[in-house]
DNA sequence: TAGTATGTACTACAACTGTAGTAGATGGCC
DNA sequence: GGCCATCTACTACAGTTGTAGTACATACTA
């Protein structure tokens, strides 16, 4: 593609602890490293290994921060569901040949579904239709 | 079960390329680096890189190789199918807590599906229901 | 058998990730 | 004002990945 578009969503690839992070940032809606530290202590991390996390984030440009106070406050920059949606693609791209509907009869063949939930799902396309 | 079976699919995490290398090889059926690498020809990568992939796939347990003649040949220990399950369902822990159901959803809502696609699901579903 | 081709093994290196310690800054309390 | 608590920034280090060069082994060929 073209150099330098900053509009496009470029393609955001987190690992699942980052993922976390940015999870319980959106939860919390803006929080210090120590915050989210506790918001995630069943993780067993460092606060300071929060810390690292988030400022590598930033660094990414996943998450901004500011100063208040003897704090520093972050937040996500990204739709939480353009990083879904993109790691979602990005799966189903390396395991689906980017097939998306492969990954859906996947899941179904998986036997992970019943025909009661697909009609919720079909109910959901319905109404799903003009929402966007 | 007993403990005897080290079979277990213990989750096999790969990267893209890994996962690429993992298929090619499987289409193969069986490959020297060279070949997979021929394979793959569109990522441009060195057959030198592809080996290392490979040696370093083989280290972690997910493919075996024997040497045959001046080539050693690789071939994939774990089922694709095994490694495709495990990704998507550590993906799936990571984006949707673990809920299958949300990412179909997710699917669903991101408008990749029409009700005719729901309905071959379902025949899917209805089929694969004793198919396992 | 010597040379050429080919294939791997080893080494290298940068970037990223996971993880956390330490030092320094800053704010609060007595 | 000084001390303590707290928070971040910086540094560190090991492991993984992406990537590939180089050297060495081996096979084929004339």
């Amino acid at each position: 593609m073209a150099h330098g578009v900053s509009r496009v969503k470029k393609s955001v690839k987190l690992s699942d602890q980052q993922f976390q992070v940015v999870q319980a940032l959106n939860k919390l809606g803006g929080a210090s490293a120590r915050e989210v530290q506790q918001e995630l202590n069943h993780l067993g991390l460092a606060h300071t290994t929060i810390g690292t996390v988030m400022s590598r984030l930033e660094k990414k440009g996943v998450l901004s921060s500011k100063v208040q106070g003897r704090e520093r406050i972050y937040r996500c920059t990204v739709d939480e569901g353009a990083i879904r949606q993109s790691m979602v693609n990005s799966m189903i791209s390396t395991l689906f040949k980017g097939d998306s509907k492969a990954l859906m009869a996947y899941l179904v063949s998986e036997g992970e579904f019943d025909i009661d939930e697909l009609d919720e799902l079909k109910k959901l396309v319905q109404h799903g239709e003009d929402n966007d």
